[in-house]
DNA sequence: TATGAATGAGGCTTCATTCAT
DNA sequence: GATGAATGAAGCCTCATTCAT
């Protein structure tokens, strides 16, 4: 949906004509979905909503995801996909200690910041306690590499003298998740509550810069 | 609303009668309320469940809060209050800097750990793009002591030497808020992910160990 | 539904009031669902339809009846306890044996003439292999009362000698109700296989007369 | 229909494509049918259900029956076709009148206990009124051939003296199909409320010597 | 002939809300 | 103030049927 405007129909017949493209139908719907889903939750979410933002109809919907609950997870399961994707992506083996922690925030900060839907998702998720996530058996497969990465970080760090000792990969990695997560997570009531517009660039700038620095500076030895 | 007990005879009137009092009535729909909306969502909470679980019935809802909306509202107002209202109790102003810092995070961290429901409230709400929040006179009269300390902590802590320079509070609130609430918040997913039982003292422990690290690490001039 | 115009509210206020009469309501929907279940069977029924018939809405068959199975039990029930109770005010206590014995047959038949809503039912909870009257406590307490008096009929009219030996009151029972039931349960498909209007007095009255010749002809001793 | 095998030879093809065997196409669709319709009557039916068990698919049906009706009519044709088939090669010419009776009685009643989907089909399609089987040109081509024979039976055994006279063969006819199909049509409900296993072959011997012997003793002059 | 995707109408059920008592 | 029956709108899901390949 987000900017799959080419999405539709490859190879569309005449007027009228029904695409007849699993696929594509299948994604149309997915990506439908993640839009609902992540503006209203499960409970709040339109089963006709998401039929007709697809393109398709709700039968279809039924058709490949079995009921809303079904298809539930399997935005879920993509969301997490994708981001776990973008984060093997990552290459930081090269950069210098300091500089790939400071990159690996960045990617962390903005993924958040480019990705409104999956807080939202995760959130959503958290209020159900995860019965879905937990019955998946995708999910369970994934690991988080950016652990991979930061522990391979910290180590090189600690050899050269940059970094402290004794700190948990686990710990750090949870931080450096907080730090990012939690302020796109409540945005909105943050702003409300400061009266200042956390959304704006300017904002963001801040924050990351200060979060950066409260992880360096809790690294120094 | 919060112990605004009229003069009223708490016992009910003799026998055959339905007790008349109004503000217990009141407060069982609110109690009901949160333990509702807390589980489900603003979509997903019943009008009839909240109705039942607090003893009362339909119509006294629509009677004190005009509708499913207004309930929402005002259960949200009442949790930010009452959580302003433990924040306004907390006194460190005897305490030295850094242990004043150490209390106040810990208050956060453990305000979290046993407000469960005020986490899901308020991700649900950002969920709806805090509108419901945006609207409330009473939440943007809410300041925050906590800021307020907070300044206070570190201007004393600078003049002392014991704190960097340069720290800007609100900055600095919001990563202590992030690092307690988002483990909260995400306790489910993460415990699914890590394949651990977040919720357990051990663990909750280690976190608040290393989020005071992170923060006072960072702190030290 | 049948003669029920008088069920109308008793109370009824001004015009649109709404009835507050919840035993008057549920007889209603029972009435009109007897009517659908019938012409339909369970699967063919609309639920639209039973409500609109009632003159209620379907909210009030959910929540007097659960859904739709639970209403065809309780049609189903009904009706049995109906013909049970009318079975029971049968009295052939004084008749001579042979007497009672035409009395009887000519109320089993002329039931079933009456009541084609409780043919199709049973008909119809047949195609389910009873499994909705399995699982029915009401229906499992009910006895038949018709085979106390057939068995004091046959005791009586062995000790009169008008009656042969050794006849099982249960298979007796099922003959009868069979030469009953099946004209009645097989009517359209007879009537079309013979190309005659079985529904007609004058074929009912020629089948009555040559089933009581059946069973009192097989009773002579 | 029944064994028009076309000179096409039965073996498929190739390797690769699938059969075309138009007749067995067709034959197993009305298989898959029968099973369905008898389990669940017309409206409780899945045409998709009949197409899965069938091997075929759906578009098939509507190929050779039109629609979900036309196959039920094709059906129930079927059903009635092959009854009569049977019914038909019965061969009591050179039996003894008494001898006759009993085995067309007989056959009758274990053509009901070994035809259950004849049963179901022919109760649902009273539910209907018979509207379907009215419509349809064969069944009404399709005579009782029991019922020459009976004719033939009841003659010879009144000259022979051991039948009585001013017997109905018609309503003779009707009174043993009441007493074979009542039983089993309405096996599920009668054993629920005796709390006896009908279906037993114990029970069955005892339900057919009960009925011969109410026929026979009826006959007798 | 055969297949499976596509669809619109409609089915059962639930919900927030209102009204009579 | 309190209760529970009543309601219309809407939600999720299913079905018979058609169409493209």
């Amino acid at each position: 949906m987000t900017k799959s405007k080419s999405a539709k129909p490859v190879k569309a017949k005449s007027a009228g004509a029904k695409p007849r493209q699993p696929d594509v139908t299948r994604r149309n719907i997915l990506d439908a979905a993640l839009v609902e889903f992540a503006a209203k939750g499960l409970a709040g979410a339109r089963v006709d909503e998401i039929a007709a933002r697809s393109g398709s109809n709700k039968r279809m919907i039924y058709e490949y995801f079995g009921n809303k609950e079904g298809l539930w997870l399997t935005v879920l399961e993509n969301a997490y996909t994708r981001m776990r994707e973008e984060e093997h992506a990552i290459d930081v083996a090269r950069m210098k200690p300091e500089e790939g922690m400071r990159y690996l925030m960045e990617f962390n900060f903005k993924f958040c910041s480019r990705n409104p839907e999956f807080i939202a998702l995760l959130n959503a998720e958290n209020l159900h306690k995860a019965s879905y996530l937990k019955d998946s058996k995708k999910i369970r497969e994934l690991y988080t590499p950016l652990l991979v990465v930061i522990t391979d970080l910290l180590q090189r760090g600690q050899k050269e003298g940059v970094f402290r000792k004794n700190v948990d990969p686990v710990e750090l990695y949870t931080t450096i998740a907080a730090l990012g997560f939690f302020y796109f997570s409540n945005i909105h009531t943050l702003s409300t509550i400061f009266g200042r517009n956390l959304l704006s660039a300017k904002q963001q700038k801040i924050r990351l810069d200060h979060s950066m620095e409260v992880v360096l500076g809790f690294l120094r030895p």
